[in-house]
DNA sequence: AAGGTGTTGGACAGCGCTATCCTAACGCCA
DNA sequence: TGGCGTTAGGATAGCGCTGTCCAACACCTT
């Protein structure tokens, strides 16, 4: 009995051996060769890559994240799939990381630091290439995690000046500071902050009202309505609804976000509010269809495609070891005057 | 000099072996009593379990993948990000698949069958566990990797009774009929179907739309109206007033979907075109907001979440090697009939 | 009691790739 | 011309895990 044909296992599948057998260099050579890491002589890559054309030769992401102790893959974590905000993100994350041949994982932590914790945890043990967060709102047992794993992260949707950390996004507290600014500017003196799911970034919204309420010397607490509930158009016009009983002097209002927004233009549409006659209304994010409102919904425009490309552009360089300009990219809003204001 | 220390790479991690040593087993068996794989004594597998958590062992996906020719991932391929019914989708099988210990790599093929067969390229690469496709539009040469790779897969969205292929969905022939003879019932002869995208699904619903109204003898070839553009609110809009314009005696129209559906209805309002005294409006999958449109829109309720989740089961259990009691699962649909019809 | 059958633990080799070290060849300068 | 630094190819040995075969043993049958 021949024991040298016992234990094969091979799967079949075109290997790096095969390539280099069939450009007659060493596997190693040709490694280098696909990978162009050291310098191997033109001649040769030319070789390589064309056996490798030729057979097909599509390397094993297993063999080569066991032996190199990196994969090619990049977790991505969001609060939310529901909120098109994210969705935009990852789209735009996804179409930047692939072409580089990288593969986006997505988590979703449902603004539970603690979920956030354990994803990361098993993300982690897929040794992955980098790392894309959301916002700052995490636990100290995460924060240790990322740091002793030693793999490259970038931040969205906030930002930082923290030494170290790397951060794409825009400031929240002004672009709430300027949206209530230009209800200010449109004569309103009794404006309400309408807001639900209470996460960090709706908060910071939340100071940059408050603020520019304060400077004018018209802010009242009472004219704040948080809600903890997720957020959606339904929520949007009950919040109205109640606002509109219990605070019945109001004269604008601002959204945390588009869903409530659009919700609450068409529940005064329903209830025969003029807007922005009686009410303005302001959302954030120009969601979908805010445009298409009747009256069109004035909301803030938020980069979030521009965020999702710019934080994989940042994290393409630091994967491969390059240190950025910059740590904290501000990409800016944009406010949008419309109809309901 | 010391030859033995001189390719240590180990990387620090907890390995199976350590595991084996604390618990004094040989690492087969602590493999073995890990995976729950042929017979271990209870007293071993108990051990075993012990070690690992004592030292947070979590195993290397890489090196499974590499021995065992098999990886946890699951690609989930769909045609879009920004069409809220496929994220609701991906949804449920992440959430479906998460706690088996099965990662979803989501892929988007733009309705383009060469893109996805691009994808199935690279994703059967990392021998995935299994794959979730979208309808049956594919390449032939994507069908041929499918069956060649031997990765048990589950298509999405549509019904077929082909042998060997497992599906999840309902028809969307039927659904089209359905809301349509629901237009017919209330008394319409002159009805539109205007559709975006123009995929398979969508042709599928204007096919029932059709043996509707033919069956009713009231089809009119005229009053289709069909735009390859992507689905959108301002073009349901744009096609709504398109549709009034040129087909002025209109009493209803299907719209292929909700966005389409709901940029029409708020055209309507702006018009002033009153729905559905004017016209009755009709949409497709009952997405976020369709029951906030003044009037409420009336649609079809499609069972996304669901399919979701009943296609990752069958594929858990495909890939434990079971053989499901049905191949083709139908989880119907619910016309939702609401003011605007 | 001898032989067959099923169960349980382990040794071994290898999955396909790359990090590490090594060596030979090449240039450069004084 | 000799010494030295630099470059390019290759040999070797794993990365951490599991498939395959084997051996030991318990249990049962005739």
């Amino acid at each position: 009995m021949e024991p040298t044909e016992r234990k094969r296992r091979h799967s079949g599948r075109t290997t790096l051996s095969d390539v280099a057998r069939e450009a007659d260099v060493s596997p190693i050579t040709a490694s280098r060769a696909l990978r162009g890491e050291r310098s191997v002589a033109p001649e040769l890559v030319e070789r390589v890559k064309r056996a490798a054309d030729q057979l097909g030769y599509v390397p094993d992401p297993a063999a080569r994240a066991l032996a190199s102790q990196r994969s090619t893959q990049v977790p991505v974590l969001v609060p939310l799939l529901s909120n098109a905000l994210f969705v935009d993100v990852l789209e735009a994350v996804h179409r930047t990381l692939l072409p580089h041949g990288y593969q986006m994982l997505i988590g979703v932590t449902h603004y539970e630091p603690r979920e956030e914790e354990q994803l990361l945890r098993s993300y982690l043990a897929h040794r992955p290439a980098g790392l894309l967060l959301t916002g700052f709102d995490r636990t100290e047992a995460a924060r240790q995690l990322i740091a002793a794993s030693g793999v490259p992260c970038v931040h969205l949707m906030e930002l930082t000046q923290a030494p170290g950390v790397y951060c794409v996004g825009f400031s929240q507290i002004e672009a709430g500071h300027a949206i209530t600014e230009h209800l200010v500017q449109r004569g309103r003196t009794r404006i309400a902050f309408v807001a639900a799911q209470l996460d960090p970034r709706t908060m910071q919204r939340a100071e940059g009202y408050r603020r520019c309420l304060r400077q004018h010397g018209i802010y009242d607490a009472r004219l704040e309505l948080l809600s903890p509930q997720p957020s959606s158009m339904r929520l949007g016009g009950e919040l109205l609804e109640d606002l509109l009983r219990t605070r019945p002097d109001v004269d604008a209002v601002f959204f945390c976000n588009d869903d409530l927004a659009q919700g609450g233009l068409l529940t005064a549409l329903k209830l025969g509010v003029d807007v922005p006659g009686r009410i303005a209304v302001a959302g954030f994010n120009d969601l979908s269809g805010s445009d298409q409102m009747v009256p069109p919904l004035t909301t803030v425009r938020t980069p979030r495609r521009a965020m999702g490309e710019a934080s994989a552009q940042m994290l393409l360089g630091l994967m491969r070891g390059q240190v950025p300009a910059v740590n904290s990219v501000d990409l800016g809003f944009e406010p949008l005057i419309r109809g309901s204001s």
